[in-house]
DNA sequence: AGTATTGAGGACTCTTTTATCCTAAACTAA
DNA sequence: TTAGTTTAGGATAAAAGAGTCCTCAATACT
């Protein structure tokens, strides 16, 4: 298991190339598709839900595209995570018992209980800005890699 | 999504449960299934996986059903994860981004990989006997509730 | 006004996960 | 040896996730 889902990680990759890409244009969510080498569809799907939950601005037409409605710095990993995956991965029981807590504690319950908060800290800490400046800084890839593109990649790492 | 699948969780309560029905004797799954309020043919399938993998002994017919193949203080939880789920959860990118690393990281690498390795840690720390003991002494529950049982619960807790 | 462009959103397909069912094989006990 | 019990394992079905495709509505530009 992921940890996330392919649509999350779809949707951070998105948010983190608008955020390279700059703020002030609505960017065409067929262009940051190509970019990442994804399904423009599929992405669109993605996106929508973004939308609707009010981090994105969207328009239509010539022209249109999505960009964020408040600055890149402002929003955190954990915003987009909770939009399309939910906070599942933050609040659940880990071993999904319904109804674990403090009163009634599965035997995992209090050790993974630290844990989520480390872990959610870590996602209410990052920033899409922060994030794209790490882009930046160490020359990175969000691409998808296509089959052929993992060839290659299994290639040049055996030498 | 949740940090485990659900076939997972339920190896993973299974085993605790194997833990603290004693080590002796074969239990059989459909009983350990009874308990958990499974479905037996789903968790014999489960099971089937943790024995091919040499965590369990299984055994046919009359009296027959599974046990632990080492002490259950000696089985780690993260070798039921990685029976069932693998450990890509533990060693791959949060972004899914394919050669993702330290000579090209994603923009989350660092700090993820600082995670990983405590949520590794928490995996490979708990062992089966410590983890049915912590059943005993919080007297609680891994069966999985019903529908009714879930009315039941919610109904308690308004009160 | 007309046309091309772009997101919204529904319908649909494919894959994986979850779950059920059936038969075979191994085993116990009478 | 026969009957009953239990895991092994394949076939199948249902549900959820991933991905595609088509039409509609909004918009910009001519």
């Amino acid at each position: 298991m992921a940890l996330l889902s392919k649509s999350c990680v779809y949707g951070i990759r998105a948010a983190i190339l608008m955020a390279i890409k700059g703020e002030r244009d609505y960017l065409s969510i067929k262009d940051i598709a190509e970019e990442l080498n994804l399904s423009a569809h599929f992405l669109t799907k993605i996106l929508q839900q973004l939308t609707q939950e009010g981090l994105l601005l969207s328009h239509r037409g010539p022209k249109g595209g999505v960009k964020f409605s408040r600055p890149a710095r402002e929003i955190k990993l954990i915003e987009i995570v909770a939009a399309i995956d939910g906070l599942e991965l933050f609040e659940a029981c880990a071993l999904g018992l319904h109804g674990c807590g403090t009163a009634t504690p599965c035997p995992l319950h209090e050790k993974w209980a630290k844990h989520t908060v480390l872990l959610r800290t870590l996602f209410e800490t990052e920033d899409l800005e922060k994030l794209a400046s790490n882009v930046g800084d160490a020359g990175l890839r969000l691409r998808t890699l296509s089959q052929l593109d993992i060839l290659e990649f299994n290639k040049n790492k055996k030498k």
